[in-house]
DNA sequence: GTGGTCTAGACCACC
DNA sequence: GTGGTCTAGACCACT
């Protein structure tokens, strides 16, 4: 589920954390559910256990998971401290909106994709619904 | 009109370069105008020189900007070798638009935010929306 | 391996990015094998630090290696957005071409170089003989 | 016929001074042919005769064109220091070559170019004949 | 140990 | 005046 890519300049368990963050936001993984151990991602990604804990301590730093000794991690309902994250986002949001129109991107397309949902926020529907996309 | 924050984990030079950036997509600094030089730029930010050097450097390796010996940096007006850019953008955009619905941002919101157009492509509204924000 | 000029009038750091590529493209350094590091490379030419990470950035820059932080350079089996850059270079080559004519060089002679092919491409004739490659 | 880019990096003497050298090496104009004055190149490219001035005595300082005072600028019909000047291009071209065939361009398609031969060199002979020259 | 960032100060090349 | 290069030395982050 997590792609790890060892020639990314990003470090490992930044690379983690996302992937984590990503199964989160999409939910693929719903509140309140467990998250795999940190053995388990350790042998499945064959990584240094050490790495994992280090990307879940980050994940749990930005609000979107918690963790209870000797039960695992969880993942939040809430993101505490959203509003601040919200801000930094919806900045980092609008300046990379601002660019791809720059780049000729139409608005439309980018409509499209904020739209798609892959979470099921709006429409309910859980059918992930891919926008076609025309060869350029 | 550029701002830094020293704690944030991303390099000085990176923020600049954001910084100059969304001057240039948002129109603010209009194609082949000059940006404001090397030193006055340092000085202004209260930064090394080679630190903006750089910043213009890596701006320049993106096709932002071209730098005339002697003369200056300049905006161009468009930027070649967009293609795998966009494609790096977009994956970002994705990410960054379910993050933020995650959060409880609806779509509206996003929508807007992406049809606001800053610099003014289609047909720009200077009436600027600030999303109600409450005190932490 | 590495030669400087300190009388050519292109920067250090060009040179020696020269230099490396030279090493990657006649295969003398194998993709994914590392490269010597910064500090090495620094004491070994007598050269600031400094000026050979930006060496290394630059042909990070132009996808000819990939760093991880904490772990050395590595050579790139592929380098991407190649389509521009072979453009640039064959503009290049043929003024080259036409020059060296110029100058009395014979077309065989050129044809020989071209064929001569260090990395091994076609039909290595010293009985080394480069693998194929399956796409990863 | 000399194109200028005012937002190319290498300084404008310089690419004066290489599309002169372009119409010498591929014949445009023969030897001991005149070049157009400084005034007229001056005029014709809306550029400051100084910086056409500096091109021609860099295209003179490498041997390309001999100046008569009163007179003009003629192109040579040999290069003096040829030698060297021979030896420090074949290697720019070896390592042309073999980055082109590293990015995947056939030898054949570098053979063609190499063949192509603008000037004529080896179909028709125009009486002109590069006498070979003897170490310096 | 590795790569990466930043500062301070100097010097060069272009216009 | 402009951008660009280089050095020296320090410090940080990753493994």
């Amino acid at each position: 589920m997590i792609s790890l890519n060892y020639r990314d300049s990003r470090p490992i368990y930044e690379q983690i954390k996302e992937g984590l963050k990503r199964l989160i936001v999409t939910g693929a993984i719903a509140p309140d559910e467990r998250l795999p151990s940190v053995r388990t991602l350790a042998s499945d990604l064959s990584i240094n256990p050490n790495t994992i804990q280090r990307a879940l301590s980050a994940l749990e730093g930005e609000g979107y998971i918690y963790s209870i000794h000797g039960r695992g991690s969880f993942v939040s309902g809430t993101v505490e401290g959203g509003e601040i994250r919200r801000k930094e986002l919806l900045d980092q949001f609008r300046s990379l909106a601002a660019e791809l129109r720059f780049l000729g991107v139409p608005a439309d397309e980018l409509t499209a994709i904020v739209r798609a949902d892959p979470a099921g926020h709006d429409g309910g529907d859980t059918g992930k619904r891919q926008e076609k996309e025309e060869a350029q």
